[in-house]
DNA sequence: GGCTCAGTTTATCGAGCGATCACCAGAGAT
DNA sequence: ATCTCTGGTGATCGCTCGATAAACTGAGCC
């Protein structure tokens, strides 16, 4: 399976690559393509960036779609390598600390250029992919914060977050995610200082949850329709 | 330059629209169009959806990019018509009364399905026009709250908001935004009340600001390059 | 050397795209 | 009734797209 170093390296024109590596390399560089471009980006412009002809794609992929969910699956499922639950749910640690150090590694993994217009371009597209996505933050990151302040709040845990809870972490979820965007989308000035902005935004949730948590009962204003 | 009323209304099939009425026309199907599709949408779909022939479009339009700049034009100063400068400026009411109102005002301006995927399909374009928005919001919406928020906590007036003021403003404003984002793009569920989520983010957002204001000077984590 | 097999290219197809041009047709003025 | 002006159509051009089929080529094996 894995090509064992030919001897003869560095050719002038190394063509001829080994079917995984060729494979592989077919995703690498749609990702880019696809990224600038969009998914309408074409084979052709894509054969060129590997220096082939277009024809070859199709000796990797049946058709243009299947190199896509390639994409897809290869972009989505990078950044969930890193230990999250270890990260968020180790109460040995300050939950402060352990807040800030993971959207620190998550936005290290997400806030480029290449995932996130990937991401959007993909959300755009209404795939299932993408909801399958949020709901993955959801359940895995934001319910799984959710918990962690209860329990430092010294509230009763409860199995799934209210509404108006989890509705407060999609707030402060986006407006981090939002930096990415303005950052690596819009190439907007931003304050260069990543960890910063997490730092203050995780302020002011914090702030906004203890309030809730404290106003639970009696709350300021006609309480909606939460649970409770 | 008014086509004054045809008399014979409703026939069966109107055909032979008025100039200015086919050429809204074009722009206001091609507004759905592109946010379904992307700009990549064609103009053969789109002379369907008017139930003319292609070639019309030519009529009236030199190119489908001109076509499309009139989308970005209409689209990108539909949400500017309501009065910013007064809602958010009045002092003679509360802040906090300013700001929920606002940000009401403005997400039904701007949350819907149309406004959303054209903003998020120009924004990936990476066109001036979308630079050219982020820096209205910027100057016209944060900058004004960020003024009005100072004044309100008794601080002195600046010109201009420091960065880390303006990052905080910003990180409040694009978690409201990805409300926007997580309804109408990835429809996904959320939080119903849409009053409620607005209500829930100015508070921590507000408590934020103040915590901010009252540790300027002496910020328990090491300070980083804010100025002051 | 000659065979084989896998990676690659050349040539090409049919469909769809944006755009052009000559022509058509119907309402209003005369 | 006829003319005219203009909104609208039919046919088509050149190009690019995704995809296919057949031919080519070079490394490994006998």
């Amino acid at each position: 399976m894995n090509r064992k170093a030919p001897v003869k390296r560095a050719r002038a024109k190394q063509k001829r690559l080994s079917a995984d590596d060729r494979r592989s390399e077919f995703v690498t560089k749609a990702t880019e393509l696809f990224a600038e471009e969009g998914f309408g980006g074409g084979t052709r412009a894509l054969a060129r960036k590997l220096g082939v002809t277009q024809p070859l794609l199709y000796r990797y992929f049946p058709s243009k779609d299947d190199l896509i969910k390639e994409v897809y699956r290869k972009v989505y499922l990078e950044p969930l390598e890193i230990g999250w639950e270890k990260l968020l749910s180790d109460r040995s640690r300050p939950l402060r600390v352990r807040l800030q150090e993971f959207y620190e590694v998550y936005t290290d993994a997400i806030f480029n250029r290449k995932w996130l217009r990937i991401y959007l371009y993909s959300g755009l597209k209404g795939l299932d992919i993408n909801r399958w996505y949020v709901g993955m933050v959801k359940d895995k990151i934001l319910t799984r914060i959710l918990r962690e302040c209860r329990h430092d709040a010294g509230l009763a845990t409860q199995s799934r977050p209210s509404a108006a809870e989890l509705e407060l972490a999609w707030v402060f979820h986006g407006g981090i995610f939002y930096y990415g965007v303005r950052k690596y989308i819009y190439e907007a000035p931003v304050l260069e200082d990543k960890a910063q902005m997490i730092s203050d935004a995780l302020d002011i949730f914090l702030a906004g949850f203890e309030r809730m948590a404290e106003s639970a009962t009696d709350r300021r204003r006609a309480p909606v329709k939460v649970a409770g």
